[in-house]
DNA sequence: AGTCCACAGGAAGGGCAGGCGA
DNA sequence: TCGCCTGCCCTTCCTGTGGACT
């Protein structure tokens, strides 16, 4: 492309018109001033957080749903709503929200408990104290702060996974010696069987009260996807029945409002790369594609080195027959191991391997018996041509074969 | 009915990194 | 800062098994 033409285009595609209007109303961490189809979760959750605007401490409150079912969004709604009415009201509140995914921040005992009294103010060392200590301090900054915290703990399942549910415990424990403040837990789940993996004592204590949130269905989806696509692109930006695939491709998963309104972010962001006036029905397909085409390349790159061995034996192999064995793509590993100058894992490792791809989706490996010809597992791809190539282009560059 | 293939997948332990308490 | 502990990856060794073949 020439330099002039390299000028047009950079004109031209100012003057074109965006389809987004505005685009953050699809990132995930906007936050809509209406939430639709929650309006009972979120009476129930604002009873029960309520007493603390006449001083007393709220039971603490669990909330569970899978993913995209708006815990999040919502619990944020409700707090910031009510720390406006506390503020008007004169009433010490603080809220305090913590993602406990976040790596480093919140994935151990002390961190957790030190990212919690920094919210405070209060400067703790990155590490180096004992874990009583950080307690008594966060203690300290509690009782000298004189008010009602929320400590908002999302994802919780995964720290409680990792660390132990001992510093829940801990928590709900201080409260009994808290004299001019009072701490109120509220954490967000995924996992719907959370609690019953708790110790009793921390349960009883934690899930006082318990608020579930169902998925969405097509149709509840469809008018979240209608009230932010109103925000988020112009007028006339979507062609008819648009809309109603996306929350009909997200309902089929899981209900998972997340996914939908990616799904129509991804779409809108295709249209506008095809220069299209309109978001079309085929621009969903293609958004659905690159989405998975993205996840599983993601998930793929995101694994270590021998990982990628295994993947690049399996595709190789699936180039030419349907399905493959366990022993064939081990013979093609060791073989590639050599040519790349890796030791081979043992068999036993590389079956562990496969059967970790099959959860990550990557493939499909199911167990048969070949009779006379032993038990293997039959491994097969499931994921679209196109994305097979990308990911053997990837992988092969990655291995440099 | 019995054999036997080609693995699956459990158990135990080695070795290493990274976090923890002192 | 250093040893200790833990969790993770991996190996070794092992027993188990569905069904085609004899």
């Amino acid at each position: 492309m020439g330099e002039n033409n390299l000028t047009n285009f950079f004109s031209e595609y100012i003057k074109q018109e965006s389809i987004f209007k505005q685009k953050s109303a699809l990132q995930n961490n906007f936050l809509p001033n209406e939430i639709t189809h929650r309006d009972e979760q979120i009476m129930n959750v604002a009873k029960i957080l309520a007493p603390v605007l006449k001083g007393n401490k709220p039971s603490n409150l669990f909330v569970y749903g899978k993913t995209g079912t708006g815990k999040t969004l919502t619990i944020r709604h409700i707090t910031e709503n009510l720390m406006k009415t506390a503020e008007t009201q004169k009433i010490p509140l603080k809220v305090i929200y913590m993602n406990c995914k976040m790596g480093k921040v919140a994935d151990t005992e002390y961190r957790l408990i030190a990212t919690l009294a920094r919210e405070f103010g209060q400067e703790i060392p990155i590490t180096g104290l004992p874990t009583d200590e950080i307690y008594s301090i966060f203690f300290r900054c509690v009782e000298r702060a004189e008010k009602s915290v929320f400590i908002i703990m999302d994802e919780i399942d995964s720290i409680i996974g990792k660390i132990g549910d001992e510093i829940l415990y801990n928590l709900t424990r201080i409260n009994s010696e808290l004299k001019k403040s009072q701490i109120t837990i509220i954490g967000i789940s995924n996992d719907l069987v959370f609690t019953d993996n708790l110790d009793p004592r921390v349960k009883s204590s934690l899930s006082e009260e318990e608020v579930v949130y169902p998925p969405y269905n097509a149709f509840q989806l469809q008018n979240i996807l209608r009230e932010r696509s109103t925000i988020a692109f112009r007028e006339d930006a979507i062609e008819p029945g648009v809309i109603e695939k996306c929350a009909a491709l997200s309902a089929r998963e899981h209900g998972d409002a997340r996914r939908a309104i990616e799904l129509l972010r991804v779409a809108g962001e295709l249209a506008e790369r095809e220069q299209s006036k309109k978001i079309q029905l085929s621009h969903l397909d293609l958004a659905d594609d690159k989405i998975e085409k993205d996840r599983v390349l993601d998930t793929i790159l995101k694994q270590p080195k021998q990982y990628h061995v295994v993947v690049y034996s399996i595709l190789k192999l699936t180039k030419n027959s349907e399905s493959v064995m366990t022993g064939e793509v081990y013979d093609l590993y060791k073989n590639v191991c050599n040519s790349v100058n890796l030791r081979p894992l043992t068999q036993r490792r590389v079956s562990d391997v496969i059967s970790e791809l099959d959860v990550l989706g990557v493939i499909n490996a199911k167990v048969t018996s070949k009779g006379r010809y032993g038990r293997t597992r039959e491994i097969t791809t499931e994921v679209g041509p196109e994305i097979l190539d990308e990911a053997w282009k990837a992988v092969s560059e990655e291995l440099g074969l």
